[in-house]
DNA sequence: TATTGTTATACTCTATAACTATA
DNA sequence: TATAGTTATAGAGTATAACAATA
């Protein structure tokens, strides 16, 4: 094994460790609002991508889809996303926010990413730069 | 609001998706391993920092302890750490890893790994460097 | 009284298997 | 037969509140 496959475990070692570390910091800053955060990742994204079918929002979110299909019958039930049907496919649906989650979101975001964005800013902008690079990285990552 | 607090916002509503993303996708490599990642995480930490209360574990692996009391229930019952007596406060307890969990770990580490390290070696150098030093900074985040 | 850890309990998150409807 | 979505069910992960033991 060379020094670059060494090199590259431990990476994987110490980024595994370091994600799930932040994404339990980030999950137990619940105060104060009242979408759970997978509630809002996915309103977030669906924001995002535009009008997507239950299972293409799955696989955004990397969920397999009977998890997508109990987010989002909650946010249904909340008023935030709205299904219709699909043009040509009966199988298939559409799911978009609606006008009440646009007007929460923003609000909903700035309470759940304050502690992040607090910290963020005590950064350098050199060091923001390479988290900015770093998330466009794993998100590729995620796609192959 | 300046152009700075803008640009940390939509950075740490990048990263917090692309964080939860990647966590949800490495928690779903479970095939072939008999730890959960929660499990391998605290053996992982327990590990590399060495003999540790579990309420400092708790505090590096970002869970409240009670949280920990249970992962480490099922590790002591697995026979992968060990409990002894603190020196001189009788309150707290010192957990450490056993030599049959020192056998294991770098298998079941690489079992787990196996997704992450092969898209790590498809980057280029420079893209590991920068997932490298962002994994620091998050540590230092957490740390704040 | 304060701190460390545990027990009791419950909710969130996510998965697999089986089913329904449509293609 | 194959695909999209849902229902049923279960296990993993984590939290808060209350308690016991020790400081």
């Amino acid at each position: 094994m060379g020094r670059t496959t060494l090199d590259t475990a431990a990476l994987a070692h110490d980024l595994r460790l370091a994600v799930m570390r932040l994404s339990r910091r980030l999950r137990s800053q619940r105060a104060d609002t009242s979408l759970t955060l997978t509630q809002l990742a996915a309103l977030s994204t669906l924001r995002a991508k535009g009008p997507l079918t239950p299972g293409e929002l799955a696989a955004y979110e990397r969920v397999q889809p009977p998890s997508m299909t109990r987010v989002l019958a909650t946010l249904e039930g909340a008023g935030l996303v709205a299904r219709s049907k699909h043009a040509t496919d009966g199988r298939q649906v559409i799911v978009q926010v609606t006008d009440t989650a646009r007007a929460l979101l923003d609000d909903e975001i700035r309470m759940r990413e304050a502690w992040l964005a607090q910290r963020m800013n005590e950064l350098k902008p050199q060091e923001r730069d390479q988290l900015r690079m770093a998330s466009a990285i794993i998100e590729r990552l995620l796609e192959s």
